[in-house]
DNA sequence: CAAGAGGA
DNA sequence: TCCTCTTGG
């Protein structure tokens, strides 16, 4: 998942409240994978009800209220359909699903608890029916989510581009390569604790980032595939340092190639074109809703099983910012 | 991941 | 009060 350009990305503190009134867009699969892979289970398996995972619907309930509550109007985006460059990291993806599969099964067998804990989380699926669910919170929280033409990641950068969001939040670094003038990077995990420090969020300027590499947008481009991506496994030896020295002294890609005396990936224009005119549709972004407190009622706490603490505190949340409206008490939102 | 509990 | 651990469904 992206590539390592955390060494060359000059990264600025931030608070929440700067982003206030701003809208941002959110890559769905990687949160939806970090909740599911960390709501876990004894056995390493997500949380469920009645044998259907929740630990998707939990981690974005949550996370949306907050967002909201904090004057940010998210925006999030699902992927969509892969390149068929993508089709070797997917399979590789795969295959390691399947032998962690086999061995959190051995596991479960052996009655071996915390290896099955650990392995579990490595088998995490993120499946139709989960994604429809989530589309269906969002929906519930009038929330916006739009569905790319091809990579999450890649739409969310146009967007950004283009002006209909302010900022991208990721951690991925391909948010950048993709072209987004703003990157923002904790953005959740503002304000928490990790290994004993407090996450603070932080926002990368792509401009700037490139004045202080000396660098365009299209050799960092040529970097990143250099050093690689999901579309090429890039050149052996080559990373976020020397890859930076090699392009400054060479200017491309094929001029190093023909320096270092490697073989340029068969299919070079076409990753390019991916991260420098990464196909998106041109449907405009959806306005934002309050939610709707029967609806989120009935779908999480009535057919999922949620707490009612855990209920309230999400629409408390949203209703400190007026984002709550209910069938019997409507907001001035409505109107 | 976020909140709450329980210990330092 | 701060920090770490556990729970959540």
């Amino acid at each position: 998942m992206g590539c390592n350009l955390k060494d060359l990305a000059p990264a600025k503190p931030i608070e929440i409240s700067d982003l206030s009134g701003q809208r941002v867009a959110i890559d769905v699969f990687l949160n939806a994978y970090q909740f599911i892979t960390s709501m876990t289970r004894e056995d390493g398996k997500p949380l469920s009800y009645n044998d259907k995972p929740v630990s998707h619907l939990m981690g974005f309930l949550d996370r949306a209220s907050i967002l909201v509550s904090e004057g940010i109007d998210p925006v999030f985006v699902f992927d969509g359909s892969p390149h068929d460059l993508k089709r070797a990291t997917l399979n590789e993806r795969k295959t390691r699903k399947i032998e962690a599969k086999a061995k959190w099964e051995n596991a479960i067998i052996e009655g071996d608890m915390p290896a099955a804990k650990k392995l579990g989380p490595q088998t995490a699926e993120y499946t139709p029916e989960m994604v429809a669910e989530t589309k269906r919170l969002f929906d519930c929280m009038g929330l916006v989510w739009i569905e790319a033409p091809m990579e999450a990641e890649g739409a969310a950068a146009v967007m950004c581009k283009r002006g209909l969001v302010g900022a991208v939040a990721s951690q991925d670094w391909d948010t950048l390569v993709y072209g987004s003038p703003f990157m923002i990077r904790n953005l959740t995990a503002h304000g928490t604790r990790k290994f004993g420090r407090v996450m603070q969020a932080e926002m990368i300027s792509l401009d700037e980032m490139l004045d202080g590499l000396g660098i365009s947008h299209s050799q960092l481009v040529d970097l990143a595939i250099m050093i690689g991506t999901d579309f090429h496994p890039g050149i052996k030896g080559i990373g976020p340092k020397t890859g930076l020295k090699l392009i400054k002294e060479h200017g491309n890609m094929e001029k190093v190639s023909s320096v270092k005396g490697f073989d340029l990936p068969e299919n070079l224009e076409q990753i390019r074109s991916l991260f420098l005119n990464h196909p998106t549709n041109e449907d405009p972004v959806p306005i934002s809703r309050p939610a709707v407190e029967e609806d989120l009622i009935q779908f999480l706490q009535i057919e999922r099983g949620f707490g009612e603490g855990r209920m309230k505190r999400a629409l408390d949340r949203l209703s400190s910012v007026g984002k709550l409206s209910s069938k019997s008490r409507p907001t001035l939102f409505d109107f």
